[in-house]
RNA sequence: GGGCGCAUAGCUCAGUUGGUUAGAGCGUUUGCAUGACACGCAAAAGGUCAGAGGUUCGACUCCUCUUGCGCCCACCA
């Protein structure tokens, strides 16, 4: 006999490394080297993380969604790719390592070490952070293929980075402007429009005289060249200033200022008027241009005012405003202050420092100029031909209106559309010293745009690009492009983008730009989104609330599988999931059970074979290996159970319904698998069933839990293949021992093709990187084919009967406190013979499950309490306390008289009958016969009680 | 200001084209060392599906409005 080896409990920590192990040098996460004949691709880039430090359970969610979708493709015989990068995060990361070397006391690292020695500073901090990273996407599991690995600052990425600059220039939709651009002075670069986020403050707002007007301002600092007055041009209070100019006494003494009437004032605030700062104020700027006014710089990168504020030149624009209000308070120009003025701030998203608009020359992507498409003919795009003028927003609105680009949830269609259309011009060049260099060079008033000069005497634009520059090329630039490689023809488009919704503008639709410009294709099909990640009271986990739940931790903790299951089930995408230690740990209780299910099935069955040898081909379920056999109402009721689980569980992965598919996978693990049929398995009658007929029993047991294992190990990978190379070691030992040789034997003859497999041996966990077991691992398994000839309505409505009455009987003993121990006997009574066959045929059932001694026993006389069910009532023998026993009946009828009610009502309806379904009358008639027949029982034995009590009574009184 | 989301059992959430006597996990109560599992087993309690209207034979599900919470975008000189 097979000994049982397996350990009571599953210590993910002792098989999570080795089996890790074990898959990666299989290679197979390399789909060039999966086995068999692969027609279709499937293919994921992992959105890369930042090299600023640790993976947070951001980074979890989605390694666990991801590689559900690589592990189902890959079982499912496709050729499943999942290419692993890492972002260097120009800004983040150079933010990051600033802030370590001023922790080591330096004041200005970027000016003490030079660019050279500075960026080998962020080059070994990144390369560490890259190896932790690594480390932890491998503890989660994920099946990534290590061998196409790449950073989006590699020498690969440059290519690309440089090829996309230089034909986008070359098609005229890359320029050089000077324009007001969001500065952050603490990272001393320019940001996106995006990079940008606000914070609601409360700040002195001012009020100032200004020549015959009030004019409002919550910045005095900015103020120095305000030269020209904005009034309504409906404005009668002001009509007859407008294209005047006035003197006006200010901050430096008097300047003279134009009057002009636009739109942009609106009358109704403050006087009506308004001064503008053209230098450092998006909308001024624009303004400013419109009507071609000075643009004057006030203040300057470093955030000191420059010459233009006269007197106050070279101090900080922050600091200087209290001064600034004080001149002008002497000179009487304070009309008043308002104290609790709220507005919004706008800071940098890295590190919160007050963002400074202001006028520099930088290099931009126009995102509204024409330019012709060039299609592509490997994946071309619908509804666009070749040299067609298109723009890169229209391209982007057009691939997702028309349905070549789908994401999930839907709504997010909306959102992404309304982004498009506010898009302005993208700033994409950064004067940090992390991240590409803007490959672009200068001699004497010319300009050279490439990787390297033709020639001498050239100076590089010392700016960098802004990291999503890069990012955006990372579908293609991870499969090769700008070079037309094998990778891009077989894995692009790729197949989905799954990535959280936060950066659905910064990425994601970068990445559409891009590649729908470089390649004239998109770069995947769908996009999924998941939610964020937030502690149990639903806030945002960060290190100042101390509320980061560390998945490596609860990898240790609790095992990689229930952390991913965690982050699985229970969420939908698009929302945000709160999460708690408590839950990891809910499903490291259902992977133990999983395990023991597993550990019962292998140590009840005298041998045991692995199913589905087709790798790389989809499996026949070997389910209809025992179709032609005699089977039990349980064995019919759990194939035609897990056929139809089999079949959700596939649809539903194949629809992104990760939450559902593994929702439907536990309940019917745990509640019917492991909950009835396990424990069905154990009833005597059972065995002799499966004894009588050969090991049919055991047989189908091994053949579920083989599928079930392949349905469960996208979401686990682990334990299951800790137990697939178990149960491989179950058939080995099971082979040595000659005498159970008739099991094979008889499969042979029933020529079940699902288990007449190559049966080599399969060796021990941790030896499973050999290359001949390599093979047998699960995760190349084929997915099961539901077998939906198992379907068995009547089996199914059968084995609930034999389910209610159980639980019945069971619920009746708990209410009388009966001894756990002890068996009751039990009466049926019913009109309904195929009910009463039901029972009877499964009698031994019933009687191990509910501690029944007697199915008919005579002994069931006088008073008892009943479990009604339907037409079927059964009786069961106990001290029966009339009063309590009547009170229960007396609720159990209003509530059926209730039910009958208003079902009735509904039939006797003649809309209802002739508008609904026929299905639907159908079934509502048959659950009011059912109704009625309960009802029926429920009085009887109201009667019954009430005789015997009042007669019992007469003699004694009292019952008990 | 514009847009979006969420309100379902004490807590966390499912509920797929409208048809269940509304589900799960955790928690709670009661009982149990039953031959895989106490990370377990059995039984149970707990919901006017936020509120008000409407459409429909029928609404947790669709529409309108209200209330509360949250998010995104724009932006107020």
């Amino acid at each position: 006999m097979a000994k049982n080896t397996i350990p009571k409990a599953y210590e993910s920590k002792q098989y999570e490394d080795d089996m890790y192990a074990a898959w990666e040098t299989s290679g197979f996460f390399n789909p060039d080297q999966l086995p068999g004949e692969r027609t279709e691709s499937f293919s994921i880039v992992l959105p890369p993380p930042n090299v600023t430090g640790t993976l947070h359970m951001g980074h979890a969610v989605m390694l666990a969604l991801e590689d559900i979708m690589v592990r189902f493709a890959r079982m499912r015989g496709k050729r499943a790719l999942w290419v692993p990068g890492t972002d260097h995060a120009a800004i983040a990361t150079q933010a990051k390592v600033e802030r370590l070397l001023m922790k080591e006391g330096m004041k200005d690292p970027r000016r003490e070490l030079g660019r050279e020695a500075f960026l080998k500073r962020v080059e070994a901090f990144a390369a560490e952070s890259h190896d932790i990273i690594v480390n932890q996407a491998k503890k989660m599991g994920a099946s990534l293929d290590w061998s196409r690995e790449a950073f989006t600052l590699d020498a690969q990425r440059n290519r690309a980075v440089n090829a996309a600059f230089k034909r986008m220039h070359e098609d005229g939709l890359i320029y050089r402007g000077d324009r007001i651009v969001n500065w952050c002075p603490r990272c001393k670069s320019t940001l996106a429009d995006d990079e940008v986020e606000y914070r609601e403050e409360k700040t002195t707002f001012y009020y100032f005289t200004y020549g015959p007007v009030v004019i409002g301002t919550a910045r005095p600092e900015t103020k120095f060249a305000d030269k020209v007055l904005i009034v309504h041009p409906d404005d009668a209070r002001y009509a007859s200033w407008v294209g005047k100019e006035m003197e006006v006494e200010w901050i430096e003494g008097p300047v003279m200022a134009k009057v002009v009437a636009d739109e942009a004032a609106e009358m109704d605030m403050g006087s009506g008027a308004m001064t503008i700062t053209p230098a450092h104020s998006f909308v001024d700027f624009d303004l400013a241009k419109k009507y071609g006014f000075d643009i004057v710089k006030i203040i300057d990168e470093d955030g000191n005012l420059t010459a233009a504020a006269g007197s106050f030149a070279g101090k900080n624009a922050h600091a200087a405003r209290e001064e600034i209000v004080a001149v002008l308070q002497k000179k009487g120009l304070v009309d008043h202050v308002d104290e609790n003025y709220v507005h919004n701030l706008s800071v940098c998203y890295r590190c919160g420092e007050a963002v400074e608009p202001l006028p520099k020359l930088q290099w931009f992507i126009d995102v509204n100029k024409p330019f012709p498409f060039r299609a592509s003919s490997h994946a071309p795009m619908e509804g666009v031909k070749d040299g067609q003028e298109v723009t890169l927003k229209g391209l982007m609105r057009h691939v997702v209106e028309t349905g070549q680009i789908e994401i999930l949830p839907d709504r997010f269609h909306k959102t992404y559309f309304h982004w498009i259309d506010n898009l302005r011009d993208w700033n994409i060049s950064r004067q940090l010293w992390y991240g590409h260099r803007v490959p672009v060079w200068y001699r004497e008033g010319e300009m050279q745009i490439g990787e390297k000069p033709q020639s001498d005497g050239w100076e590089q634009d010392p700016d960098t690009l802004d990291t999503w520059f890069s990012s955006g090329l990372w579908t293609i630039s991870t499969l090769g492009w700008p070079d037309q490689t094998q990778d891009l023809r077989v894995y692009h488009p790729t197949s989905v983008l799954e990535t959280g919704y936060d950066i659905l503008f910064f990425w994601v639709a970068r990445m559409i730009l891009m590649t729908t410009y470089a390649l004239g294709e998109v770069p995947f099909r769908h996009v999924y989104l998941h939610g964020l990640i937030r502690d149990e009271q639903g806030r945002k986990m960060s290190k100042s609330l101390e509320n980061i739940i560390d998945p490596l931790e609860m990898i240790e903790k609790h095992g990689a599988d229930a952390t991913r299951l965690s982050l699985v089930i229970g969420t939908t995408p698009g929302n945000d999931t709160k999460l708690s230690e408590e839950k990891v740990a809910a499903y490291r209780n259902f992977a133990n059970k999983l395990w023991n299910i597993a550990r019962y099935i292998l140590s009840s069955s005298s041998r045991v074979t692995p199913t589905g040898p087709a790798i790389g081909g989809e499996a026949e379920s070997s389910l209809d290996a025992q179709s032609s056999r005699e089977m039990t109402l349980a064995d019919r009721w759990i194939a035609s159970r897990f056929a139809r689980v089999t079949d959700e569980v596939t649809r539903h992965l194949e629809r992104y319904e990760f939450s559902q598919a593994g929702e439907k996978l536990r309940d019917f693990t745990w509640n019917e698998l492991a909950d009835w049929y396990l424990e069905v398995s154990k009833v005597p009658s059972q065995q002799r069933a499966s004894l009588a007929g050969g090991p049919l029993r055991t047989d189908l047991l091994t053949t579920i839990l083989s599928d079930l294992l392949k349905l469960w190990h996208p979401f686990m990978p682990f334990v299951t293949e800790a137990l697939w190379s178990h149960m491989a070691i179950a058939s080995d030992d099971a082979n040595d021992v000659g005498a159970e040789g008739s099991f094979r034997r008889s499969l042979d003859s029933t020529g079940s093709a699902g288990l007449a497999r190559d049966d080599s041996p399969v060796s021990a966990v941790g030896d499973l990187a050999r290359d001949d077991s390599a093979q047998n691992l699960l995760m190349i398994q084929s997915w099961p084919i539901a077998d939906l000839s198992q379907k068995d309505e009547q089996a199914e409505r059968d084995f609930a009967l034999l389910q209610q009455a159980i639980t019945a009987i069971r619920n009746i003993r708990a209410q009388y406190q009966i001894e756990p121990k002890s068996f009751v006997d039990v009466r049926m009574e019913t009109t309904d013979d195929h009910a009463a066959g039901v029972l009877e045929e499964n009698w031994e059932i019933v009687q191990t499950l509910a501690k029944v001694k007697d199915i008919r026993s005579d002994a069931v006389q006088g008073v008892t309490a009943a479990a009604i069910l339907g037409p079927l009532t059964i009786h069961v023998a106990l001290p029966v306390d009339p009063v309590a026993e009547r009170a229960r009946l007396v609720k159990a009828r209003d509530e059926k008289v209730r039910y009958i009610q208003t079902t009735q009502a509904k039939l006797e309806n003649g809309d209802f009958v002739s508008k609904a379904p026929a299905r639907v009358v159908e079934e509502m008639r048959a659950k009011l016969e059912m109704a009625r027949g309960e009802l029926e029982g429920i009085e009887k034995q109201m009667q019954e009680i009430a005789s015997f009590s009042s007669t019992r009574f007469a003699r004694s009184g009292s019952s008990q």
